[in-house]
DNA sequence: GCCAACGTTGGC
DNA sequence: GCCAACGTTGGC
């Protein structure tokens, strides 16, 4: 199984959102880098650390897993929405998603900061300078440090 | 709100 | 294929 940290701006969609809905297809990944990590990564039941970006407090702050295989991500086709891609096709979609289903909220957040200060983390993309993926694997040890500092 | 870092686009 | 310009991300 592989292990996984996904950004969320709080704002737009936070760990209370996903709890309420308990599924929620993550649509809005318009990078190639998150794209192919949810094409040929994930697998239903990884495990899925969700993160709040751009927010006051910016950290780990619940747990979620991926709940279906990737598929084409609708939004790619509308031409009056905001993800629209005129260059996609419904023959050879461009953009895919997966379903995150809600696991538990963690006690409280693990910040930034605190992932920071961590030399065992010092590896991970989130902790680096000027980092933007919004979808990034994680390894089984990274994934129980982190746990541990809840 | 600022701005550094990054990915993408498009002219050449 | 290079690279400048541009738009976006995301911490602060």
């Amino acid at each position: 199984m592989n292990h996984w940290l996904m950004k969320s701006e709080p704002d737009a969609f936070s760990v209370d959102d996903l709890k309420r809905k308990g599924v929620e297809p993550w649509d809005g990944v318009r990078n190639y880098q998150a794209r192919n990590f949810m094409r040929d990564g994930m697998r239903i039941g990884d495990k899925v650390f969700f993160y709040h970006s751009n927010c006051a407090e910016p950290g780990i702050v619940g747990i979620a897993e991926v709940a279906t295989d990737a598929y084409p991500d609708p939004g790619q086709f509308n031409p009056k929405g905001k993800y629209f891609d005129a260059a996609s096709t419904r023959d050879n979609p461009r953009w895919v998603l997966v379903d995150v289903k809600f696991v538990k909220k963690l006690k409280r957040t693990i910040t930034l900061k605190e992932l920071q200060a961590q030399p065992s983390l010092a590896e991970m993309a989130l902790v680096r300078k000027g980092n933007r993926l919004s979808v990034m694997p994680i390894t089984a040890q990274e994934w129980s440090a982190i746990l541990a500092l809840e």
